[in-house]
DNA sequence: CTAGGGTTAG
């Protein structure tokens, strides 16, 4: 793919760069984050990552700045060999430099369809296609099918037809017997339509296969033809075929109108290609084009995926300089992008001012704004909307629902919840799903409703919905927090045998709730769960527990399981073998693993250090995993303190705030295990979420535990 | 899906 860019920029063109300095038009808009800084070949990196590449030394492969720059006017076409050659006289355009000619890289025309026209018996005929339609799916019997086809079969009757049949297989045979029996000859629209079935069974090789055969039967290949292509290639993932079709399409002399080029410019927008696209467009622009809604649609999903929010704003400024209108879909895509880039206030005045002009939010619009208020933890905001969706009447679906229902999840709004899943109880098309009940087992997992959470477990028995492993999950979580050790082996039992595989997440649950165990014949039904799951993990508890293990031994287990560990687990099992080990007195094995966990990764943000200031951050830790950290931090200043070093003004312990309802544990936690060592730090006024203690107190509280050691 | 491009869930 690396070829791509420097094929399109320096060969395929042809054309010279836009003039940004002469064009008034275009210098007024600035590209984001001076994009035209920092061309990459592999753009997947967000705008802040690819900030890091600006001073590198150019890669080989790509062209280099002067390169792209450069006019191209050695290597590109005559002015008068251009087949839309007529377009440079195009009258007084403000921003075409008139003294300079110009070349284009698509038409302004878009491709124009010929239709064609209906028959008196096409009555016939589509009865005929439906009974092609309904015939068997084997070869032979539509074959039979087939021949009793109305007579006389006109191009225009074989092309209703073609039009008509689904699946593509069907489609396919007919275009071959049209093929077989020569009635007429074969033009593009054929293809183009026999091409289109094709795409929806993603059958590439196919498409291909016919756009060879036109090539060598000396059939023209139209924009249609391309961009059925391309986008076809795009949906099977084949991004590589889709640039080559496009590449493929200028060397035959063919310039695409905008329907291909949005579509190629998608491509690369899928593949992350940032620059590629933007260069794309903008020389899209600077051939006088004015792209309509879809290309900023595509723009802003690009820029959306990567979280990019100067992009955004990139496409809402070049909407605006060119006057083109959102419509739904793109207020769609922005809000979504303006979510995903973090900056939800401007989501929800885009939205604003899409009710504003007019529009009627559909089920996309709606999903989205919702998650962008979960994200945010709007809960004011959410619930205003869930009612205006209610008064207005505004379409849900249960993409819609579900959505809605995790988001209360994260707010922890377990009584909304629960009047949304009855709402979909007794709606016609949005009844509750296993991702339903998933996000409804979450909110009683977190709320510790074990009872409420037991009944849905037997109701989704009862209407055959299937617990999918995140609901089996937050099931086991719930009812170890519970204590119900007993249901808990029940239901991960009933899970596993209904075909329930079991996820490192699955597994650092069990151990979390194995840390919470009292009784050691609790903690081993829980264990003999675990070790249907993963043994290697159950021996490595048995290592930890057992105090003769010696220090490298448990290091290279500890490694071996991180290792095979997915990497959002990795933290959550080392925090839950701390707890195990705080739980059963095992403080120096505790340390020994904070101290494996650190080496290995896992708190990469647990200190940081400026002059004033020290802290720790502890927002990720289990409780006995922050306790254990903070032993070790005290520990650790202790040494200071007798060493006389320096020291800041200002040490501070952060826990969070717990935006989250059900998320205060750890606040509590530390507040009491920092009075238990009677150590100076107090909640901070300023700071929620924070400890802090200044220089004097800690000094003097460290001198007056001395000699006793303050951690081990 | 009436020859071609864009949007929704842990």
């Amino acid at each position: 793919m690396a070829a791509s860019l420097s094929t399109l920029l320096d060969v395929h063109f042809l054309v010279p760069q836009a003039d940004t300095k002469r064009n008034p038009f275009i210098t007024i808009r600035q590209k984001p984050n001076n994009r035209r800084l920092n061309i990459t070949c592999n753009s997947s990196k967000s705008s802040s990552d690819q900030s890091q590449t600006l001073f590198e030394s150019p890669n080989p492969n790509s062209p280099s700045l002067s390169d792209q720059l450069k006019p191209l006017s050695s290597t590109t076409l005559s002015t008068t060999n251009d087949p839309h050659a007529q377009l440079l006289s195009k009258p007084k355009s403000i921003w075409i430099n008139p003294t300079k000619p110009r070349r284009y890289v698509l038409s302004l025309q878009r491709q124009k369809r010929s239709h064609f026209s209906h028959n008196p018996d096409v009555r016939d005929f589509k009865r005929f296609a439906r009974k092609l339609n309904d015939s068997d799916y084997s070869e032979s019997s539509f074959m039979s099918v087939l021949e009793q086809i109305p007579y006389p079969v006109t191009r225009e009757n074989a092309l209703f037809i073609l039009n008509s049949l689904k699946p593509w297989q069907k489609t396919h045979l007919f275009f071959k017997w049209i093929k077989t029996h020569k009635l007429f000859p074969l033009e593009t629209i054929f293809y183009n339509i026999t091409m289109k079935s094709l795409r929806f069974g993603r059958q590439f090789e196919l498409i291909e296969e016919l756009a060879n055969e036109m090539v060598s039967n000396e059939i023209e290949l139209d924009n249609i033809t391309y961009s059925t292509i391309i986008t076809c290639a795009k949906r099977c993932n084949k991004f590589n075929k889709a640039v080559e079709w496009f590449e493929r399409m200028y060397k035959t002399g063919l310039m695409p109108d905008e329907v291909t080029y949005s579509a190629i410019l998608d491509v690369y927008g899928k593949l992350g290609k940032v620059e590629e696209a933007l260069t794309l467009y903008e020389r899209g622009i600077a051939s006088g084009w004015k792209p309509d809604p879809v290309t900023y649609s595509i723009l802003a999903k690009m820029f959306g995926e990567s979280g990019d929010y100067d992009g955004v704003r990139y496409v809402l400024q070049e909407m605006k300089a060119l006057g083109v209108q959102p419509n739904v879909i793109v207020y769609n895509t922005l809000i979504e992008a303006t979510g995903k880039a973090g900056k939800p206030g401007m989501a929800r005045s885009l939205f604003e001012e899409m009710l504003d002009s007019g529009f009627t939010p559909d089920e996309k619009t709606l999903t989205a704004v919702v998650k962008v208020y979960g994200k945010a933890r709007w809960s004011k905001d959410a619930m205003e909307l869930w009612e205006k969706m209610r008064s207005n009447k505004w379409p849900m679906d249960f993409i819609l629902y579900n959505t809605l229902l995790n988001m209360c999840a994260d707010l922890g709004l377990e009584e909304e919840a629960e009047r949304l899943f009855e709402d979909m109880k007794g709606s016609e098309h949005c009844r509750p799903d296993s991702w339903s009940y998933t996000a409804m087992l979450n909110i009683y997992g977190s709320g510790g409703k074990a009872d409420k959470a037991m009944l849905l477990f037997d109701e989704m028995s009862e209407r055959a919905i299937d617990l999918n492993v995140m609901g089996c999950t937050c099931l086991i979580q719930c009812l170890g927090k519970a204590k119900r050790i007993d249901d808990l082996v029940r239901v991960f039992d009933l899970s596993v045998n209904k075909g329930v595989k079991p996820d490192d997440r699955l597994c650092g649950s069990l151990l979390s709730v194995v840390s919470l165990c009292e009784q050691i014949s609790d903690a081993s039904k829980v264990l003999s769960c675990l070790q249907k799951a993963n043994s290697k993990l159950v021996a490595l508890v048995k290592l930890v527990e057992e105090e003769q293990t010696n220090f490298e031994t448990l290091k290279s287990e500890f490694r071996d399981v991180i290792r095979n560990t997915v990497v959002d687990a990795r933290r959550p099992f080392c925090n839950c073998l701390i707890d195990i080990c705080r739980s059963r007195n095992l403080h120096g094995r505790a340390h020994e693993l904070l101290y494996l966990g650190t080496f290995y990764g896992l708190y990469p943000d647990l200190h940081h250090r400026t002059a004033d200031e020290w802290s720790l951050d502890v927002r990720s830790l289990s409780v006995g995993a922050a306790n254990t950290a903070l032993e070790e931090w005290l520990g650790t200043l202790a040494k200071f303190v007798q060493r006389n070093e320096a020291l800041p003004e200002l040490f501070s312990a952060h826990t969070g705030a717990g935006t989250h309802k059900f998320s205060q544990g750890l606040a509590n936690a530390f507040a009491s295990h920092v009075k238990g060592l009677a150590a100076p730090f107090r909640h901070s006024e300023n700071r929620a979420g924070s400890f802090v203690a200044n220089r004097e107190d800690l000094v003097d509280w460290v001198q007056s535990r001395i000699p006793s050691a303050v951690s081990p």
